[in-house]
This record gives structure tokens, sequence and C-alpha cells, in this order.
RNA sequence: GGGCGCUUAGCUCAGUUGGCUAGAGCACCAGCUCGACACGCUGGGGGUCACAGGUUCAAGUCCUGUAGCGCCCACCA
């Protein structure tokens, strides 16, 4: 029975019923098994903001690989999936959707109904993110899916935030943050971008209180004159060191304040020496108001105008306010001038509106122990990178200990679990209820006690007089959070930044803490735990340069903070795709491309190829990308000006029809065709895939009566032997590929081996001997053994395109493998990895076929040189040593074949015939009779063009054997290898010049 | 300003610890409907390894500097 397969690849007809074929099988979960190591990987959680681009490609491509193979290799494989509500981003999208299509803000909806409407948008867009993933083939354990809001998430959230609150890691205090008047919330520093902008750069006085004189200034900001609480000089500059400690008055407003000197923020030579401190509204200003104690006056509303610390120019706009504090103090001839400049601002990422430095309640987490220990990973090699030198942007951000800002003005998040109660401290009466009569410790200003599940702080703030009381409360306890609101306490509104609940991802998805065990400490030595036990701490962390610092510093801290165990032994970065103009891909910039529009044209496994083979150790990617012209089919390359929303028009350059440009994130209006989007990059993944099925195809037509069988190595053919050393080689350096994390690699590894040396030579030199009954059952077996083998080293790259062919292959060769035939697993997925024995490699086998692979070529070429007709045979005369000429004897019927060849004669007194084009290499001079055919001039003059550069070379190596340097210092074999080059070398060109002289004398 | 990378064929990229005449894919040229594959087969052309110095018997590879590009961090009254 023969097993006709269709001539070409249909990758969609594959990835649809092996899609469904693994989930039925279920080879994607996994249970804790005490029999088996484990390999575990978490999937960096999406966001639920869109759709996956081509990074998230790479990423889970390369994630998949590593599960895959370990799977093979009989590790407990799991990869957790999930995605990441990413707080201000989702928030962010739905209100803009929400102002667009209803015209509502937030507040009109409320946070409950606003929450609710993104968990609608949630719902929808995990559903797409988890949908791409698995079109890429990602073998997950779908059943364990996480989303950093799910109860058990949120569960440890709360317990970490408890237990550092209760550990005094956690504080409020007021800080300077970004401030997004728009959205009402304040950024992180890596949600802003910096952008120069037309502004102004104005210079005022003020008078100097008990005196004539002025101290001038300048700012770019006019209207923070308003909250300034000190001018500073340097302690050196001459021209005001006897202004310092008097006083100016703020004409604005009549304030009276102190001129100080500070050194570190002045800068003698800038401006006019001078320096206006706003310690409320500009980072620098608020550091050296630190450092004088100095009042911080804060002027604005969360909305951008000015507040009642501003008197009259309250509930003015900012901007608005200010030109007329600018007028103001131009009518009071207190103005001296304005210039244009470009003023670099910054901006937030979200709501493209200017930050505004602001002063306001924070929560923190105080990082000095904590970065300590998470540097300590790394130094101590309980963590590795790869490669190794992106520890240095870990280590170089946690070294800083920068505190970290954990609340955000959002209403989508994990709720920080704090209940405060404004302008009094607790009562006899609560300190009695929440039984902490004996556990209270006090000072002045700062009141603590910790229950088991509660902690309680009070700080009274002698500025103002008032106390206020915070509460933490650990999880579980509804009940007692609802007597506190009965009591006048509040929860605080803010939520938790989104790294705070990624940072605990790795174990908060097997559940820590601990199912149902509240009253058992938390850790991976509580026995109750076998997940935890099971999968952590994880084997490998895939992911992007960009987030070291957002994520992995901060999963390493929390890892050892809460379980003592960093979360994962290795970090592999891959590099980033970049758009063919080199700019990373973002949604922002409108440059990405959808990997389903790749799998629409390529399919998935082209995808993975491309995608695994550009995960180069260095170099960043570049993929230039086209729009396929949905009116007639046609490419048309992406042109900068396509980018950034800019064009959402394209006239196609070859039907001249319209379209709009292709991508994850296409504009909103419809009227037009949207392009898919195509990139060549894929076209050799897509190329490979097809010819491993040809390959595998010819196989299949010719097996019929195959009978298993072990294969005794020593016994078979040269070719055979051959082909099993190639093999062997390959798969080890394949999976040392994999151990070391170079993809690439082992992309071009599994490339080369099937097209170049399985496809090119072994099947070609099997056609013949499929015809001969004798041959034929070892030709088989090998070819199925090797064909197996291809078929799972290429399956962690190209999962369905070797699905397909393995289901294939077991209708025809149920039994098979290498070294002896075993039943095959019933899907390859979870085929044992192949190790071959190191005894099959053997060097020398490959030099003998590389010779003849040699022969072949020369006349090949001489074929090709003179146009000679494929069916044509040619006679060939082969000069060479005796050994040389028995293999030449023993390959004889693949020569014959390969190289189209009517008579061979090999052998040391072979004569070249007459009218012969020839060819020199190290080991044989070949001769291919031209009679009638050769033009002897043309002939003669590649002959001396050849014996030229090969007497250059001579040359050049004679130099080096004569300078003594060389010979003394260069190690001995490498000399050796220059002695036997220059033998090799003249030897060559003797038989050329031969040649020569023969052929000019025809 | 500090740090980390990058610059090799027209394009996109490889090139392990310095050691034969620097590789691949695509593109290009020529020839092939030869019973797996035109998403193919066969052969070919194409590179002063950014530039300038240095170390070394030997440099694409190590060091210094210059130029350009990218990313991260800090700062810019």
């Amino acid at each position: 029975m023969t097993h006709e397969l269709p001539k070409q690849y249909d990758p969609h007809e594959a990835q649809k019923r092996w899609l469904a074929f693994w989930q039925e099988q279920g080879h994607g979960h996994s249970r804790p098994d005490p029999s088996r190591e484990p390999f575990t990987i978490v999937i960096p959680p999406p966001n639920v903001t869109g759709a996956l681009h081509l990074g998230h490609a790479l990423n889970n491509t390369l994630q998949d690989v590593l599960v895959r193979w370990r799977r093979m290799q009989g590790y407990n494989a799991l990869w957790m999936p999930g995605t990441d509500h990413a707080g201000i981003a989702t928030q962010a999208v739905v209100e803009r959707r929400l102002r667009d299509t209803e015209s509502k803000t937030r507040h009109d909806l409320g946070r409950e109904e606003l929450v609710r409407r993104i968990w609608q948008w949630k719902d929808q867009y995990e559903a797409r993110i988890l949908g791409q993933l698995r079109e890429l083939g990602c073998s997950c354990d779908w059943a364990r899916t996480r989303f950093t809001l799910d109860p058990v998430c949120a569960r440890a959230v709360r317990h970490t935030f408890f237990k550092m609150f209760k550990d005094g890691l956690i504080f409020r205090g007021k800080r300077l943050v970004n401030w997004d008047a728009q959205l009402q919330t304040s950024v992180a520093d890596d949600e802003t971008y910096t952008e120069e902008v037309k502004g102004g750069f104005w210079t005022f006085r003020y008078p100097v209180k008990g005196s004539d004189e002025f101290i001038r200034f300048s700012t770019t900001r006019p209207e923070t004159m308003l909250g300034d609480t000190a001018v500073a000089v340097h302690p050196t500059d001459e021209r005001h060191r006897h202004l310092i400690g008097k006083t100016v008055t703020i004409p604005l407003n009549g304030r009276e304040i102190p001129i100080i000197a500070d050194g570190q923020l002045v800068d003698p030579t800038l401006g006019t020496g001078a320096v206006k401190v706003t310690p409320a509204h500009d980072a620098n200003d608020y550091a050296c108001g630190l450092r004088h104690k100095l009042p911080m006056i804060n002027i604005l509303n969360p909305d951008g105008t000015i507040n009642e610390n501003g008197g009259k120019y309250a509930g003015l706009e900012r901007y608005k306010a200010r030109e007329e504090v600018t007028a103001e103090m131009e009518r009071l001839g207190l103005f001296e001038g304005r210039e244009d400049r470009a003023i670099p601002l910054k901006f937030s990422d979200r709501s493209k509106t200017p930050i505004e430095p602001y002063l306001s309640d924070q929560w923190f987490v105080s990082m000095g122990n904590l970065a300590q220990t998470a540097m300590g990973a790394v130094s101590d090699g309980l963590v590795t990178f790869h490669p190794k030198r992106y520890q240095n942007t870990y280590l170089d951000w946690l070294s800083e200990r920068r505190d970290w800002c954990i609340s955000r003005q959002l209403w989508w998040g994990h709720r920080i679990p704090v209940w405060t109660r404004s302008g009094r401290g607790w009562t006899e009466d609560e300190i009695e209820e929440f039984g902490l009569r004996d556990r209270v410790k006090s000072t002045d200003t700062f009141i603590e006690a910790f229950t088991e599940d509660h902690a309680f702080q009070g700080r009274f703030d002698p500025v103002t007089g008032e106390t206020t009381s915070f509460i933490c409360v650990a999880p579980g306890h509804e009940e007692f959070e609802q007597r506190l609101v009965d009591k006048g306490y509040v929860q605080d509104p803010d939520v938790l930044d989104t790294w705070f609940s990624s940072a605990l991802w790795p174990y908060s998805t097997l559940g820590w803490p601990g199912p149902a065990l509240p009253d058992q400490p938390p850790g991976p030595q509580n026995p109750e735990w076998a997940e935890m036990r099971s999968y952590y701490p994880t084997s490998v962390l895939v992911t992007s340069r960009d987030i070291i610092t957002l994520w992995v510093a901060r999963m390493v801290i929390t890892g050892r903070y809460n379980v003592d165990q960093v979360p994962f032994h290795h970090v592999y970065i891959h590099p980033k795709i970049l758009d063919g103009f080199g700019e990373t891909m973002s949604k922002t910039k409108g440059n990405g491309i959808d990997p389903l529009d790749i799998i629409a044209r390529y399919g998935t496994d082209a995808l993975r190829y491309g995608m695994v083979h550009v995960a180069t150790e260095t170099q960043d990617s570049r993929m230039p990308v086209s729009n396929v012209c949905p009116n007639c089919d046609k490419l048309v390359s992406v042109k900068p000006e396509h980018m950034y929303m800019r064009t959402r028009k394209v006239i196609c350059p070859d039907c001249k029809k319209p379209f709009r440009p292709g991508g994850p994130w296409p504009a909103e209006d419809a009227e037009l065709p949207t392009a898919r989007q195509a990139s060549e990059r894929f076209e050799a993944g897509r190329n490979f895939a097809n010819k491993l099925w040809n390959a595998a195809r010819f196989l299949l037509l010719n097996l019929e009566g195959y009978r298993p069988e072990a294969l005794q190595v020593k016994d078979l053919p040269i070719e055979d032997r051959w082909i099993l050393s190639r093999l062997a080689t390959t798969a080890a350096a394949v999976t040392q590929a994999l151990e070391g994390y170079h993809f690439s690699e082992v992309a071009r590894a599994v490339y080369d081996f099937t097209w170049s040396e399985f496809c090119d030579w072994y099947v070609e030199m099997s056609k013949g001997r499929l015809r001969d009954e004798a041959s034929r059952p070892a030709a088989q077996r090998v070819q199925a053994g090797v064909l197996d083998a291809i078929l799972r080293l290429a399956h962690p790259v190209m999962p369905f395109v070797t699905e397909s062919l393995w289901q294939a292959l077991n209708e025809a060769a149920f039994e098979r493998g290498l070294p002896a035939p075993e039943p095959s697993a019933e899907s390859v997925m979870i085929a044992p990895w192949p190790a071959l024995p190191p005894e099959w490699q053997d060097r020398a086998m490959e030099e003998r076929i590389g010779r003849m692979q040699e022969l072949v070529r020369a006349v090949r070429e001489v074929r090709n040189r003179y146009t000679v007709d494929a069916r044509q045979p040619l006679d060939v005369s082969v000069r060479c040593r005796p050994e040389v000429a028995a293999d030449f004897e023993l390959l004889r019927p693949f020569i014959v074949q390969l190289a189209g060849v009517g008579t061979l004669q090999c052998g040391s007194g072979v004569a070249k015939p007459p009218q012969a084009a020839s060819h020199v290499n190290p080991d044989f001079e070949v001769y291919v009779s031209l009679r009638g055919l050769i033009d002897v001039a043309a002939e003669g003059k590649r002959l001396e063009k050849q014996l030229a550069e090969k007497r250059k070379h001579l040359q050049g190596t004679k130099a080096k054997l004569e300078n003594r340097n060389f010979t003394d210092k260069a190690p001995a074999d490498v000399v050796q290898q220059q002695r036997d080059l220059v033998a090799d070398l003249e030897n060559q060109l003797r038989a050329m010049e031969a040649n020569l002289q023969e052929l000019q004398q025809e």
C-alpha cells in the first residue's frame, strides 16, 4: 500500500487538525510527578490591551521550542499560560472608547460600572490573545490558564502586601510623582516619554526684602512661582554671596521666602546663577526642599487647575495661569524678557498630555534590603542570564535601590488592602475590640500594633495636627473589613501597580499561598503544596530586555521574600523584532505585524521557523514588511509614511486601487479593504516545510514492503554510515544549541542537514538503491530511521508539518527508529528526543563522501559551463591515489548517477584524455572529455586565471613559512598545516601547469 | 552625561577560545517540465569584514581612538 501525499504541504489543514488532536490527547497538560524531573516555564503574560504582534510571536515560539524539546526529553514539562490585567493600559483603552463612542468619562459611569466594562473588554481580548497563542501552536497547559486578577493571584497579592506592611517595608509618603492631569493618575517613569516642544524661557526678578536689590532668575514654567518656597544660589558665587540668608517677597502673593545656598541644585555658570525653588512641582527642587526642610506647597488640583494655594489664580487652568502670572509680573515691572526655546517635556504614554510633577500621597515599597537579596541571587549564580551581559542591566538598576511606588490612581487592578480613617486615632474601645491592648508600640508621631491578620498604624502630623489611622487586612476577612467600614474607615481608593501582581506570577499561578491553609506559614516546606514543590522554582524565563528591571528583578525580589527561593534559574533574553527601518514595534507607532497575517500567508511552521532563525545572540532583527494589496494580491512595501497611523489609505502602485494598511491594530474606519501583511523573511520557513514534506512524500512512496529490523551499523554500506554519522553530529549539535539558547543555530542545523545533506545527497543516492531488490530493505530502514529522527529534531520548531508526517509515517512504518526499531509514539510531540550513539560520528567517513561530492560537483560544473544536456553521459577520468580510487570505485554507481557519467576511470596512472576540461582538487584531478565541444582558448584562459590565484596563495603561504617568527612561535600543528598546504598547492600547480601545456598543444 | 550593544555580499543575518582561500538565505546571472518538491534542481558571479592606529608569527575575531546606528539609565532652573 502506498501513501500518497499531496504535492504541496497545506499548513492550514495541518494546523486545524493537529491543534484539535493535541488538545484531545492532552499532551500539554502536566501533573505533579515525583518520578520525573520538572521543566517549568511561566509565560510573560501579555497585556489584555489588544492583540499580539510579532514580538509576542517570537517570545512565545521560543518558549514553546524549549517546552516541546524538554517534554520530548522526558521532563515533566509545564508551560503556564495567562494574561496580565495591565492596569493603566487597559483602563485607558476602555476609557478612550467610552469617550469616543458614548462621550462619557469614568466618573459618569462610576467605579463599579467602569470595572464591569473593563471585565467585558478583558474577556473579549483575553480570548483573542489566547486564541492567537493556540494558533501559534503553543503547547501550554491551557487548563491552568491564569489572569493576574484571578482569585488565586488576588490572594497572593493580599498576602504579600500584608506581609510587607507588617515587616515595615510598605510606607506611605508624599512624593513627587508624574501626574497625568487628563487621566488624573500618577504614572511611572517608564510610562512617560520625553519630547522637545517649543516653549519659553522667562526671566523675572524678586525684590530682596530690606534693600533695593533684586534677584534675577529664569524659568520655563512661570506659574510655579506661586509655589516657590526659596530662591537658591551657589554658595561660592560672588555675585550672590551677600544675599544668602536674606529674604525675598513673591510679588504675586506676598509670601516671603529665604535665599538659600545649595551647591547641588545650582550651577553658577548657567542662566542668572539663581534658581527659584518649587519643591512640590519639580524633582530637583524637591530634593533641595528636603535638604533645607523647606515647606512644600502644592498649587495644583488633580485636574491640572490651580488650587486654593494659588490665591487669586485658583481655578485657572495651568497654562492660563502661566499667562496671567507672566502678565502680572510684567505689570509689576519684574519681567525681564522671554526667549523661545525648545524644551524637553515629559508626556504621558497613555493620554499624550504633558506630565506635571505633582506632590501626592503614595504607597511605596522600601527597596533597600529587598534589592540586596535580588542582587545576591545573580551574583551568587542562583539566577543566570543568557546572554550574560544582561545581568549588568539588572544589577545596575537594583543597586540604585529606588523605592518602588506601588499605588496607582486607577480603578482597574488589585485594590490596596488598607482602610484609612482621617482625623481620628484609635479609640480605647477599638483597642479593646481589636485585641491590641498589649501589642501597641508608639512614639510621639507614630503608633503601630499587629495581630495575626491585621496591621494597625496611626500617624500624627505635627504640621496639620491631624491623626490618620491605617489598617491593613490580610486576605479572607471580609467581615472584619465591614466592621472597619462601619467605624468610619474607608478603603484606600487606589490600586496596585500592575507589576506588583506580575512580580508574584511564577508562584501565585501555582496556588501560593496554599490551598485553604491560611493558618500555616506560607512556603514550599508546607507539604500540602504539591504543585509548588513540583514546579517551583521554574526552569527558565524567556523575555525581552526592556522588562529586566520592571519585571525580572521584581520577581526575584518577591520570590526570595515570599517563598525564600528564586523564581527561575535561567533568564533568556531574546532579541527584538524591529520594523524595516530599525525601529521597535509598538502600538503607538502602528508598525506591528499581526502573526495571524503571517500564518495565513506562510503557515505557522514558517512563522515559527522564521522566529527561531532570527533569534541570534547579539543582534536585533529587522523585518521589512509589505502590505498585500487586497484588490490584486500584489506586495506593496511598507514605507515610513504608512506608519504612525499617518496614512490610512494606500494606493496600490499596481492596480491603482486604494486599501488600508494592515497590522494588528488597524485604524477603526472600515470603508476600505484592509491589507494583510507579508514579509519575505518567512519564505525560507515555508519553503523548508514544503521541502521536508516532499522528501517525506518521496520516501513514503517507496516504503512498500518495509520491514523493521535492527541496524548493524558496521555492516551498512558507506552511504548509510555517512548519513548516520551526519545525523548523529547534527542531533548532538542541535541539542547543544538548545542547551545554550542558541536558537538560530538550531534552525540552521536542522535546515542544513535536512536540505543539503539528506535531500540533496542521501535521498538522491537512494534512488538507485530503491530500484534494486537486494539493497532496497536496508535503504528503506535507514531512510525511515533518518526521517523519523529529522521529524523529532524539527518538531519543536515546526510542530505541525512534523506531526503530519509523523502520522503518515506511522501508517507506512509503524516500527522504526535508530538504532533499533520500536513502535512509534502516538504523537511526535511525545516521541523521545533523538540521542544517537556518539560513535556513529565518523569524521573520516564524512571526508570520504565529501571527496565524492567534490568530484560530482566538478563534473557538473563542466557540464554547466559547456551547457551539455543533462541526459548526455560524460566520460570522466580521475587521477588519484589508489585508496581514493578504491573509494570512487565503491561509490561508482552514485557518481555515475549524480554526475551523469558515462565511462569512469580512476587510478594513479590515469592519463589526461585529449580535448578534456580539467579540474584539480587536492586529492584528485578530474578530466571530462569534451570531444568536439571544447573551447581550447576559453579553457586555457580559465586555467591561467586559476593558476594565478593558486600561485598567489602559494606565495603567501611560503612567505609565512619562511618567517622564523612564525615557525618558532606558532603551535606545531598550525605550522604543519601550512607545510601540508604548500605541498598540496605545489602538487595542484604542477598538475594544472601540465594540463595547460597539453591543452595548448592540442 | 553613564552603561550595554551594533556596523561583514544589493537586502537580512551567521562567523565559538585569534589559525587553511570569510559563510547562509533572499535577490541576481546561466541552464534545467531528469517520475518528491518551480515553495524545485544544477552551476555561477558578488565582500579593503565602518574608519584610523596598536598588540601578535598571525586580527572579521583582542586593545585604543573616530564616525554612524540602536537600546537602557540619569539629567537638562
